[in-house]
DNA sequence: ACGATAATGAAACGAACGTTCAATAAGCGC
DNA sequence: GCGCTTATTGAACGTTCGTTTCATTATCGT
C-alpha cells in the first residue's frame, strides 16, 4: 500500500482520463462505477480521489475540457478566415465535423450527461456550448444582413445545422466506404443549401 | 399487504409507462431506481415485478411501444400522400417535427438509452429505428432518380436531415416566441433545402 | 356464495455503490 | 541521505440498488 515505481500525477491523471472518457460513453456516467475505471488504468477505487474529489468532479472536468478545447481550436481557426459569411460557414461546417469525428467519446458525453450534472456545473458547462452555438449564429446573421444567406430565423438554424453535423457521429465508422474527408465535404455543401438564397418562403408568401 | 380497490391491471401498468418515461427522461434509466418509480404511482417497488420481470424489461416495453407507435403513425400519414418525393419530404418533415415535439420523453429515450440494453434487445430497437430511416432515405433515393432532389449520398442525406429535424427537441419550450407549427414551417423548409437541385457540386466539379 | 387468480404489501437478500482514512512507499530538493 | 511532498494502498463505512419470497386481499367468472 504505497506509491507506485514511476508514478506521476499528471501522467496518471491523464490517462484516468482517456479511460473515463472511453467507460463513460460506452456505459454512460450513472452506469458506471469508480471501481470499474480503477480496473481500467490498474489502480485502486480510492487512488482516483487524489485527483478528483468525487465521481462528478471527474465529469465536469472531461465536459470542461471538451468545450474549452474545441472552442480554442475554432478560434485558432477562425483568425485564417475573411469576413465572407460563405466562406466562414463552410469552414465551420468542415471545422465541426472534422474535430467531432475525431472525438466521438468526447462529443457523446457532452451531449448525453449534461442531465447528471448538479445545477451550477451545467450552468458552466452549458454556457460553453451557448458560446459555441453563437458563433455560427452570428456567421447566419452577418450572411442574412448581407443578403447572401435566407435565414429567417438565425438561431433555428443555427440549431438545426449543428444538430445535423453533430449528428454524423452517430453514423460514421472508419474504414467504410466514404472516407472522413468525403464526409466533410457531403455535410459543408448541406449545411451551405440550408441557408442557401433563392428557396421559397411560404411564412412571407402567404 | 394487499389489493388495492378499484386496482386493475392494465390501468395501473400503463400510469406505470407514463411515469417511467418521465422519470427516465430526466434522470436517465441508469441512474432512476425501481423505488423513485414505485413512489411516483405510490406503490411498493414488488408491485412492479408483477408487470415486467426486471427493469429493462421496462425500458424496453417503453422503447418498443414508441418506436412501433412513430412507424405506424406514419404508415397512416402515408397513404395520404402521392409519390411525388417532393410533397412527401415535406410531409415526412412535418410529421416528424409534429410527433417529437409531443413525445420529448419517448424522443430522448430512444437516443439515449439504446446503450443499456442488452443485445438482443439492443438489435430488436435499433431494427425499428433504421426501418423509420429507410422511409426518408427511400424518398431521396427516389427523387434524385427522377431528379427532383440532389442527393448524391442519400443515406447520408437522410441521416443529416434526420439528425436536423431531432434536434429540434433539444431547445423548442412550449410558450416560447415561436409556434410548434411555426418551427414545423422552417424545419420543412430547411429539409427541402438540404436536398434542393441546383446546389453546386465540388466533389464532382473537381 | 365461492373458488381461482390478479394485484399488492412487508420484509429481506446479497451485491454493488461512492467515498473516507490511516498507513506507507517513491520522488525530489537540499 | 534526510525530510517533505506526492502517489498509492487496503480496509472499511453507510447507503442504495435490483430483485425475491410470501402472505394477504380484492376482484371476477361461475
Amino acid at each position: 500500500m504505497a506509491r507506485k515505481p514511476g508514478s506521476n500525477g499528471e501522467e496518471t491523471a491523464a490517462l484516468v482520463r482517456e479511460a473515463a472518457l472511453e467507460l463513460f460513453a460506452q456505459q454512460g456516467y450513472a452506469a458506471a462505477s469508480m471501481r470499474q475505471l480503477a480496473k481500467l488504468v490498474d489502480m485502486r477505487p480510492s487512488a482516483l480521489y487524489h485527483y478528483w474529489p468525487t465521481k462528478q468532479d471527474l465529469l465536469v472536468d472531461l465536459l470542461e475540457r471538451h468545450m474549452t478545447a474545441l472552442l480554442q481550436a475554432w478560434a485558432e481557426r477562425a483568425v485564417e478566415l475573411s469576413n465572407d459569411p460563405i466562406e466562414r460557414l463552410d469552414a465551420f461546417s468542415r471545422f465541426h465535423i472534422r474535430y467531432h469525428l475525431a472525438r466521438p467519446n468526447e462529443v457523446f458525453l457532452s451531449y448525453m450527461e449534461l442531465r447528471n450534472l448538479e445545477p451550477q456545473n451545467f450552468a458552466r458547462i452549458e454556457a460553453h456550448r451557448r458560446h459555441y452555438e453563437s458563433v455560427l449564429k452570428d456567421i447566419l446573421i452577418e450572411g442574412a444582413r448581407i443578403g447572401a444567406m435566407q435565414a429567417p430565423e438565425p438561431h433555428v438554424s443555427a440549431m438545426a445545422i449543428i444538430a445535423m453535423l453533430t449528428g454524423v457521429n452517430t453514423w460514421y465508422r472508419d474504414g467504410g466506404r466514404l472516407s472522413a474527408s468525403d464526409v466533410e465535404q457531403l455535410y459543408a455543401e448541406m449545411a451551405a443549401a440550408v441557408v442557401r438564397v433563392g428557396r421559397q418562403n411560404k411564412t412571407e408568401a402567404a
